[in-house]
DNA sequence: GTTAGCACTCTCTTCCTCCGAGTGCTAATT
DNA sequence: AATTAGCACTCGGAGGAAGAGAGTGCTAAC
């Protein structure tokens, strides 16, 4: 456990090399108006932080920088998530505005995001298993292709082009989108391949000749469910003084080229705000980054995640408020938007 | 004018530096297997096309590199567009699969190129004017949204989410859909802003009450007509030598961020191929890199450009003959998909 | 417990030197 | 007349030495 003096010392030295960048020396210490010690007692008390690992020298004469352990402290113990009046209205105004789609409002929340921190955002989602069939289409184009579509209570709209083996007949086609939208109107996303398997299976291999081609064409169409990625500020990173080895620069952009990674990184499941630094992460790429990870939700179910990747001299304080702000942002603009529609 | 001499030192030169990346000596030309020369030769030679601009000293004793004006004549006058077997078989497997849908197969291309030549390859569109209403459909949401959709006959889906004001009923929505699908099926995209404008209106003007409205909103859904971008190897130029330099990498990045920006930077009408090095690019970004740019057409109607951006020091021979390949192949499938369709 | 003083450490910058690659010119060679 | 060998010269880059500056740890005084 530290003192009051060790943690002030802490964050002092923390709050400074967040915005400076460089490290932090006693004698600049000793200089800020909160502390009233000389730069002598300070060594010491950093010679103790030094000791139980929150902070670290770059070679043996050098002031101090935070270590991981010491980002960790500070951010367990020392941000009390607070309200940032001016932020949080910007968000609000953002996100008052006429609500139609929520994919944009999503890709713009990224944008801004990225724009307020100046660090790189990555917003998840939103996942549409609560979403519910509203019309399922299939449209012929030609001889042997067509489009299935498939629209969402929420505006959402998945289509997929697919060719027609030449065995299956229009009116097949059309007796089993008959029979879709007859059983699966009203059902929500997450039930979806359920129904297809069972319930619909069956009806289906009454009515429809060939049905066994017939669905699987119809289901290859409708099976695939992207997970939607939004990344704003992706070049944000490369003002950070950090950021000056190319080599760093290399696997970072590698990482982000790569979508599924990035998905894999955001797809967990949480409540609140979660901070990784550092070699806390497991992905070896961002083990020099700090990623802060927040999720939105409608009805207690996790609907997607938001985040912030930034290098692990972080403010943490300001994003960490303002991910806190949008998320819960996010989560009441989708409970009233879903309540608004009568659902 | 060049005489043979000259010609063939400057290709040599420049071969030899777009493969090295390090300014060429007399001495390592003139072990070249091609030449006979002994170095003094050739220095005598280098001085002679260093007066005329086409190669430079990156300073005053060291070896030549090819200048802009080089690379100009390398182009214009050394490379007649061959045909590579090995990656036309590759661009022809990969076009050769089921086609079904056009905007996969662009955006396929697009990683293939990136990885075929080691830099950023961007393809734009297809655009889609050609294109042909198949259906329009607006679906109610709710009781004051409704998603609007167009399907072509290519396959493409537009949708878009819009907000239903309270003086407009549903019956007039539907109304108006049914006089719009009546009016429009078959109507190419190019006319349909016309149409829409004239005909239809004063059509709907009988039977809709409210009209103004309705048809104000109804325009902004099916106005936007993006032009779909698809961008392969982001990350490749990072490993070009000439990308060490980080302020380089931040200027070419924001660039590319600009979708905008990148869409005009290719959306220009041509035929065949056409290479800009260097500061022939107005981009100013783009000033240390060559953009060479090809298009493909459907009936003598440019659909799309490919493109592939990398340093000024390209592999002109392989990229011109691939790009020329890939251009030709896709429109080539474009045609015959076409015709199969029945169009 | 706190602070002043001081020797010490390490990085960073600047300056210097040396080396090698390559040039241009001149004179010899073909 | 064209080509080539020879040679002095130029410049960038690598490597090392020296000095400045920032900061430390320790000791002794307050």
């Amino acid at each position: 456990m530290l003192t009051d003096r060790q943690l002030l010392i802490l964050q002092v030295i923390i709050d400074d090399f967040i915005e400076s960048a460089h490290p932090v020396g006693s004698r600049a210490i000793s200089k800020k108006d909160e502390i009233s010690y000389s730069a002598a007692t300070i060594r010491n008390v950093m010679a103790d932080l030094e000791e139980m690992g929150y902070i670290e020298k770059t070679h043996s004469s050098s002031g101090r920088i935070p270590s991981e352990k010491g980002y960790r402290y500070y951010v367990d113990h020392v941000i009390a998530p607070s309200v940032d009046k001016t932020n949080l209205n910007i968000i609000k105004g953002m996100l008052q505005g006429e609500f139609i789609d929520f994919e944009k409002l999503v890709q713009k929340s990224a944008e801004v995001l990225s724009d307020l921190t100046n660090y790189t955002s990555i917003i998840l989602g939103p996942e549409i298993f609560e979403t519910r069939v509203k019309q399922m289409q299939i449209i012929p184009l030609s001889e042997n292709t067509a489009v299935a579509i498939l629209i969402t209570d929420s505006g959402h709209v998945e289509h997929h082009s697919f060719s027609i083996p030449n065995e299956i007949s229009a009116s097949d086609l059309e007796k089993m989108v008959n029979i879709l939208n007859e059983r699966l109107k009203g059902v929500s996303l997450a039930k979806l391949p359920e129904l297809l398997n069972t319930e619909v299976v069956s009806l289906m291999k009454k009515y429809v000749q060939d049905f066994e081609k017939s669905y699987h064409y119809l289901k290859s169409a409708f099976s695939e469910q992207p997970v939607k990625l939004y990344i704003g500020g992706r070049t944000n990173l490369l003002t950070q003084p950090e950021f000056n080895d190319i080599n760093k620069i290399r696997s970072f952009y590698r990482m982000m080229e790569n979508e599924d990674e990035v998905v894999n990184l955001l797809k967990v499941p949480q409540q609140g705000i979660r901070v990784t630094i550092g070699r806390e992460n497991e992905l070896e790429a961002i083990q020099d980054f700090s990623l802060i990870t927040a999720s939105y939700q409608l009805r207690d179910e996790q609907m997607g995640t938001i985040a912030l990747i930034g290098p692990t001299r972080m403010e943490y304080r300001k994003v960490i408020t303002l991910l806190n702000a949008l998320s819960n942002e996010m989560t009441d603009v989708l409970y009233l938007w879903y309540k608004n529609n009568g659902k």
